[in-house]
DNA sequence: CTGAATCCATACTGATACTG
DNA sequence: CAGTATCAGTATGGATTCAG
């Protein structure tokens, strides 16, 4: 059953919300769903980041913020909820004051941050060539 | 030189586009802004699914518009202009009345769609473990 | 047929201030 | 320390209309 993207992968057009199923054939469930939802996750503009930041530690809420420049607290809280929800990585309170709190990969994480490592590389590998691209277009657009 | 998205990935913080570049060695270059851009790409709405669709056939406007259920007039134009512009797809106006533009891959499209598809190989073998976090984490934090 | 231009609703993100 | 709450700017996507 390897994927196929093709055309049956919309989410939903009209809704704005990502609700209905694709009427395929009633086995093929909505795989649309399924890979619009990861992207939703992957695409944004922190969570990749905060998960590939906690590849190899354990680390704590002020730490992750250290390790990732720019971000702010409130993105980082909404990010590190829903990467939570989605059961991505735990995160767990230590009763203690001051209060203690760490967040850690999952064994789902770990598997997305490998593919998305993948993607990385073909980003790095490849931008060159974008750049080059994007430059003889704007130029070819000019006029 | 195998990737590493870590920390220093960071498009940019305050200045709203992604500009400034991350001051790390000077030899690493920006990688982050070239995920960044990747990111951009491969996360909104349609960019995926138009490549996806356009990974075995060859397609003109209309077709392809036909092929992805919900994309707007507007949204399959502006997505295809970006496509071109990245080098992913290429645009070629037949001099024809009726005009006839077709759309193609490049072979760096293809490269890309080649990891997009285990990316969402991942996204479905891996949703109903997501759909069930989801629904454990809705129910613990319902109150 | 293949778009470009305009207008509008919404979603996403950041800055800031406040709290257990 | 680790958040929450509120507000405002920007970006994104859709509907509609017009044009070569």
């Amino acid at each position: 059953m390897s994927s196929t993207i093709t055309a049956q992968m919309p989410g939903e057009p009209a809704t704005t919300t990502y609700e209905r199923s694709c009427e395929g054939s009633p086995a093929d469930s909505n795989h649309g769903r399924a890979i619009r939802d990861v992207l939703d996750r992957v695409g944004d503009k922190w969570s990749l980041l905060v998960v590939a930041t906690l590849r190899k530690q354990r680390l704590r809420f002020t730490e992750l913020q250290r390790h990732i420049p720019g971000i702010s607290q409130r993105m980082l809280t909404l990010t590190l909820r829903q990467l939570e929800r989605d059961g991505l990585i735990t995160r767990t309170v230590h009763a203690e004051v001051p209060p203690r709190v760490e967040y850690e990969l999952t064994a789902l994480g770990g598997t997305l941050i490998e593919l998305a490592m993948s993607l990385a590389d073909w980003a790095i590998q490849n931008h060159p060539r974008i750049e080059d691209s994007r430059a003889a277009y704007d130029h070819a657009h000019s006029n």
